[in-house]
DNA sequence: TAAAGAAACTAAAGCGGTTTAGTTAATTTG
DNA sequence: CAAATTAACTAAACCGCTTTAGTTTCTTTA
């Protein structure tokens, strides 16, 4: 049976209260019995139980984190981030993920919840059955929570970069390129993210007289293999065929050039492809991808930093919104169109 | 103040031990009181704290996970399979990362530990420093642990592929290419998986008669900058070039990749590159990597049924040794050897 | 129908800490 | 030097559950 404090009061012959004042670093004890108390510690080589501590408490120095996909690259970097900076402030990190699916969501948190982490950072799903009754009981509650993004109708406090401006960015890039029959590959039945980006693609367009053609808007799966296919759809069509697409991240831009490559369709040449996300690995991709850069680390990083403000100030009710700076990052998959295409 | 157990069994005129029994789902008590005990929960919404139990039946269902590097492609699989197994089986997971520092390990070893969870999966490192007298602790106290590898001279459980055997295939299938010239980037302060695939490399070698060369051996950070630096430094050289090189994994792999192909030295043609882990970006880069596969995912599932298997039965001491199948995965990063190369 | 046995129920102790309130000892102060 | 402060220390309550041991009630059984 491991050592408890009540061993440790024994066997330096004082009270319990008394080691937990040294063991908690407070006054109210003599030097001399204070260094008898770390005395024995060290020679019994006690650690006090965090659970006893928890419940005494009430805070359990945890917290939880909700991804949407758990080996998605993008999500590495934000845990990377948010476990960082959990480590620097004594914080353990619960892994969370919601897997894009809702019911999930919602059981995941009321898991977490049951495991008493002293907040939340949660990555919101965004269906139309989206169920987000939890959000409303945590904000009333004063939960400690931050998004990583947002959900409709909730503020909440959130770290985000400004999708809108982003795609839109993307967007007038290919624009300027002096493509006109751009194409986008959606997200949709994930995230707020997904109809932010559509909007910015069509904001884009519209600013420049270019006609938002639905044949051009195809929802897929964030994922390689969803855009793959997407591609290998759209582009076997024989009429048309865009000179450009703007594509949801990079996993999908990775399949598009993927299926266009089978498809002997030369990327950048005949069909420029933009991502969005700038994962680790799309600057290694067969074509080098021109993409809009999200600061995975940093918004880990910052949603935790004001997370643990949040849990340590629970008075105040913190509503900040902070927008991360987004970039465009130029590689080799767009090219400026010329006349003469597919 | 949330609702407690106490309140539950006011409110439902019994007493606490009675929703306690019911909450567990014991027998002991009537259909009648159960079924009073379950509507006056449900009313109130109630779930019970999950600190307190941990405390009073001193399990957490937690269990602690220490990887390498949290935002590596091979951990984000094998993180998938830990997080998936766990999930299904009610424990949630306690990120860690050693982040390639001994004593970070043993940093969040007691961290973990600290947190009670109810075991730990560990990827460990293996420096001439490593300080595994905490090894010795779990094993003595037969604390629930397996290891993503394994540790020189201790028995623990553990689940891996056999390194050695794996990195003989890679290089023989170098071999029966024809190249005679076959250089190692080699891991090395990391683990003892770069020892192991070090010694497969140099078996292949001398079971096919060829002399091994100590240039042609270097050790290289795990990651893609790494990579790229030790490829530029050996084919900077003029003389005896490899033709081939055998890498500790993808990451060193496509740096390697990347480094010959800005020195304009073509691959597969003028020198064959393979990788090892089969990480899921490697099909998709520049030259898709002839690698081999690290099941990665079932490595965290198996890990985790194991771990789990041994949380429940503390009594018998377990001591499986799994190896999982591994897999030579051929791309287009590896060719035939031709004469008249560099 | 009384005695024995089983079922239903609960009081209280315990898990390992923190914290409040109170006691004792040491130090100031008038 | 007695009274008042202050410092050091500790007993006991508490956090919210589980579980043991014991009590009460209901069935059996002879």
């Amino acid at each position: 049976m491991r050592i408890t404090i009540s061993d440790i009061a024994k066997l330096a012959n004082v009270s319990k209260s008394a080691v937990s004042i040294v063991l908690n670093n407070k006054p109210g004890v003599s030097d001399k019995t204070r260094s008898k108390v770390l005395e024995t510690i060290k020679k019994y080589n006690y650690s006090p139980n965090h659970i006893a501590q928890s419940l005494a408490t009430r805070e359990t120095k945890s917290i939880g984190l909700i991804t949407k996909e758990i080996n998605n690259p993008y999500f590495a970097n934000v845990m990377k981030g948010v476990y960082d900076t959990c480590s620097q402030l004594g914080y353990s990190v619960l892994l969370g993920s919601s897997e894009l699916s809702c019911e999930k969501e919602l059981e995941i948190v009321n898991a977490l919840l049951g495991k008493r982490v002293d907040g939340l950072l949660i990555s919101p799903l965004q269906n139309e059955d989206s169920n987000f009754a939890y959000l409303s009981n945590l904000l009333r509650d004063n939960y400690p929570l931050v998004l990583l993004g947002e959900v409709k109708n909730y503020a909440t406090n959130s770290v985000d970069i400004d999708n809108f401006a982003a795609a839109y960015d993307a967007v007038s890039y290919l624009i300027k390129l002096g493509h006109k029959r751009i194409a986008h590959l959606a997200g949709s039945v994930h995230s707020l993210h997904g109809q932010k980006r559509l909007e910015g693609y069509k904001q884009a367009l519209n600013d420049n007289n270019l006609a938002i053609n639905k044949n051009y808007i195809v929802s897929v799966e964030p994922n390689i293999a969803s855009g793959f296919n997407a591609g290998r759809q759209m582009f076997s069509k024989v009429v048309e065929l865009p000179t450009a697409v703007f594509c949801y991240n990079d996993l999908v831009a990775i399949g598009l050039v993927n299926a266009l490559h089978q498809m002997r369709i030369p990327v950048p040449e005949k069909v420029s492809v933009i991502g969005f996300d700038n994962i680790d690995f799309s600057q290694y991709v067969q074509i080098p991808l021109t993409t809009i850069q999200m600061p995975a680390y940093e918004i880990g990083k910052s949603a935790t930093t004001l997370l643990i403000k949040q849990i340590a100030s629970p008075g105040d009710v913190l509503n900040e919104k902070i927008i991360m700076r987004h970039e465009l990052i130029v590689r080799n998959s767009c090219a400026k169109y010329k006349k003469g295409r597919a």
